[in-house]
RNA sequence: GUCCCCAUCGUCUAGCCUGGUCCAGGACGGCGGCCUUUCACGCCGUUAACAGGGGUUCAAAUCCCCUUGGGGACGCCA
C-alpha cells in the first residue's frame, strides 16, 4: 500500500478563511489519520492578485491551527518551466493543439451555444489545423464520459461532450490553473485531493490531463461549503471570516478545529474531539455531503468547553498578551502572568473566550481606587441596612490570621449566626462591594485572590459610597 | 440556459450504502426545573425534523422515478 499524500493548495489572494481552514483541516486529517504526508502548495500564479501578506497570513493561520505540513512549501509560480515542459509533451503526443481563435470568436461561440440551449463552450475550430502558435488547448475526447469515485460524493460522471478543449497555455505562454494543478499534484506525489465543492466541475477536466500524460489519477473528494446564517455562501457580511480574526477575538485554536471538523464531519454522537482523537477517528466516510451553516452560538459553546479544560497557566499567558494588545506592553506588565494564573481558574467556567475572560478579570486587576461600580447594584445592595454589616465584617476580617477560603467561610458563618440572618442578606452586598458587580465568581475565592488588604479596602470604600 | 451536486428538528448532525430494532437518536439554542451567596458551570426534563408526489415491498427516513427548493460550475481566475 502506498503512502497517502494529501495537500492544501490555497491561492494567496487573501487571508485564510473559515472555509479554507476546514478544507485544510480535513486534508490534514486525511493524511495524519493514515500516517501519510500533508503538503502545502501556494498557488500564486495570478501575480496580480497574489500577495506576500496573504501568503504569510495563510502560513500563520495554519500554524495557529496546528496544521503542520510536511516537506517544503511549494510555490506554483516557481514551477512555470515544468508546466511548459508538460504542455510541450502534450502537444508532441497529440493530446494538445494550438488555437488562434480570438477572444471575440470564442465569446460568440459561447453565446450561440447558450442561445441554442447548449452548454457554452469552445467548439474545437482549431483542433486539426496544425497551427504552431496561439494558445494551447487540450484535445478532449469527443465521446463517452469521464467519471470518478468521489471520496465524499460517490460516483460522479460527466459526458465528455460537456467539456470543452480547455486552454492549457495562455497566449503569453503562462500555464493555466487546471494544467498547473495536475502537474504539481503529480510531481508532489499527491494521491488524495480533498478540496472545496467548487472544484467538482474541474475534476473531470483534470482527470483528462492525467490520462493524457499517462499518470496515475489521485482519489478526489469534494467537501461542501460553509454557509452563513442566511444560507448563502459565507462572506464578509456574515462577520468574521478570517481564521486570525478568531484568534483576535480570543477563541482557542483547538475549539476552532473542533467546531470546523464537526461542521461537515461526524463520528456518531460525539461533539468534542481533541486533535489526537480526530486524527485517530477521521475517515472520509464521516464526511457529510450537504452544505452547512456556520453557527456562532454553537461555536461559542465549543470554545467555552475548551476554556474550561484549558491549563490556567496557558490562559494566563493569553490574558497577558491580550492585555498588552489593549494597553501596550509596558502598561500590561503591571499585571503578571502569575496573577492571571490565579484569576483564570475562577473565570474558566464562565468565560466564552479569552477576551471575555479578560473583561471579567477586570475587577481583579485594578486597584480599589479604579474599581468601576454598577450604579444600579450599588443603589440596591449598599444600603443603610447593609453597610453597617459590611463594616463589621471588615472589622472581623482584620483579625484574621489566615486569609483562606475555609477561614473566611468560618468568619461569615459566625457573623450570620450572631446576627441570626441568612447568608443571602449579605452575599450580594459583599459581592458588589468587592467587585462592583452583581455577578462574579464565588465570594470567598474572589476574596482570597484579591488578598486581605485589597478586600478590606474595597469593603471600606463601599461603605463610604 | 446547460451541466454537476445537495435535501432529517431553528442550527450542526446520527440513522440511509447492508429496508423492519426509528410513532427517528445526540448536540447547540429555546423553554421549565434542580443545585446555589450572584452569574456561570453542572444536572434533569421539555420543545422541534425524515421537502412534496408517485412507485417497489408484507414493510421505506432508508431503494427507484418525478416535482419543488437550494447551491455550484460553465474564464487566456484560482
Amino acid at each position: 500500500m502506498t503512502k497517502i499524500v494529501s495537500r492544501f493548495a490555497p491561492s494567496p489572494t487573501g487571508f485564510l478563511h473559515i472555509g479554507g481552514a476546514r478544507t485544510a483541516l480535513f486534508s490534514w486529517l486525511l493524511a495524519r489519520s493514515q500516517g501519510g504526508e500533508f503538503r502545502l502548495r501556494i498557488e500564486d500564479t495570478d501575480r496580480e492578485r497574489s500577495t506576500q501578506e496573504a501568503t504569510d497570513a495563510i502560513i500563520d493561520s495554519m500554524r495557529w491551527l496546528g496544521l503542520e505540513h510536511d516537506g517544503e512549501i511549494v510555490f506554483q509560480s516557481e514551477r512555470a518551466d515544468r508546466h511548459v515542459e508538460v504542455i510541450d509533451q502534450l502537444i508532441a503526443s497529440g493530446h494538445a493543439y494550438y488555437c488562434d481563435c480570438s477572444k471575440e470568436d470564442v465569446d460568440a461561440m459561447r453565446e450561440k451555444a447558450m442561445k441554442e440551449g447548449r452548454k457554452p463552450k469552445y467548439d474545437g475550430t482549431c483542433r486539426d489545423k496544425g497551427l504552431t502558435s496561439g494558445v494551447v488547448r487540450l484535445k478532449a475526447p469527443l465521446e463517452g464520459a469521464t467519471g470518478y469515485k468521489d471520496m465524499v460524493k460517490g460516483f460522479i460522471s460527466v459526458e465528455n461532450t460537456e467539456m470543452d478543449d480547455m486552454i492549457l497555455r495562455r497566449s503569453d505562454g503562462t500555464p493555466t490553473y487546471n494544467l498547473a494543478v495536475v502537474v504539481d499534484d503529480h510531481d508532489m506525489g499527491v494521491n488524495r485531493v480533498l478540496r472545496g465543492d467548487d472544484h467538482v466541475n474541474n475534476t473531470p477536466r483534470q482527470i483528462l490531463i492525467y490520462r493524457a500524460m499517462g499518470w496515475d489519477v489521485p482519489e478526489f473528494g469534494h467537501v461542501p461549503m460553509i454557509l452563513g446564517p442566511d444560507k448563502k455562501k459565507l462572506s464578509k457580511r456574515h462577520g468574521a471570516l478570517s481564521v486570525m480574526e478568531y484568534e483576535k477575538m480570543g477563541y482557542l485554536p483547538e475549539a476552532v478545529t473542533n467546531y470546523l471538523a464537526r461542521l461537515g464531519w461526524s463520528h456518531g454522537d460525539q461533539e468534542l474531539f481533541t486533535m489526537d482523537e480526530m486524527v485517530e477517528l477521521f475517515t472520509t466516510d464521516g464526511l457529510g455531503n450537504s452544505p452547512s451553516v456556520f453557527d456562532l452560538t454553537k461555536f461559542e459553546w465549543v470554545n467555552g468547553q475548551y476554556m474550561q479544560k484549558a491549563d490556567p497557566d496557558r490562559l494566563a499567558g493569553l490574558l497577558c498578551d491580550f492585555l498588552a494588545r489593549e494597553v501596550g506592553e509596558e502598561e500590561a506588565k503591571a499585571v503578571t502572568r502569575e496573577r492571571f494564573a490565579l484569576i483564570a481558574p475562577l473565570l474558566q467556567p464562565r468565560a466564552k473566550s479569552v477576551l471575555d475572560m479578560l473583561e471579567q478579570a477586570r475587577p481583579f486587576i485594578v486597584d480599589v481606587s479604579f474599581l468601576p461600580y454598577d450604579e444600579a447594584a450599588v443603589q440596591k445592595f449598599l444600603t443603610a441596612e447593609t453597610k453597617p454589616m459590611l463594616e463589621e465584617i471588615a472589622g472581623r476580617m482584620e483579625g484574621l490570621a489566615e486569609f483562606t477560603e475555609p477561614a473566611l467561610e468560618e468568619l461569615h458563618k459566625g457573623f450570620i449566626e450572631d446576627r441570626d440572618i441568612k447568608f443571602k442578606v449579605i452575599a450580594q452586598p459583599l459581592r458588589v462591594a468587592i467587585t462592583g458587580k452583581t455577578q462574579s465568581p464565588g465570594l470567598f475565592e474572589t476574596m482570597v485572590v484579591l488578598g486581605k488588604e485589597q478586600t478590606l479596602a474595597r469593603i471600606r470604600r463601599a461603605v463610604e459610597l
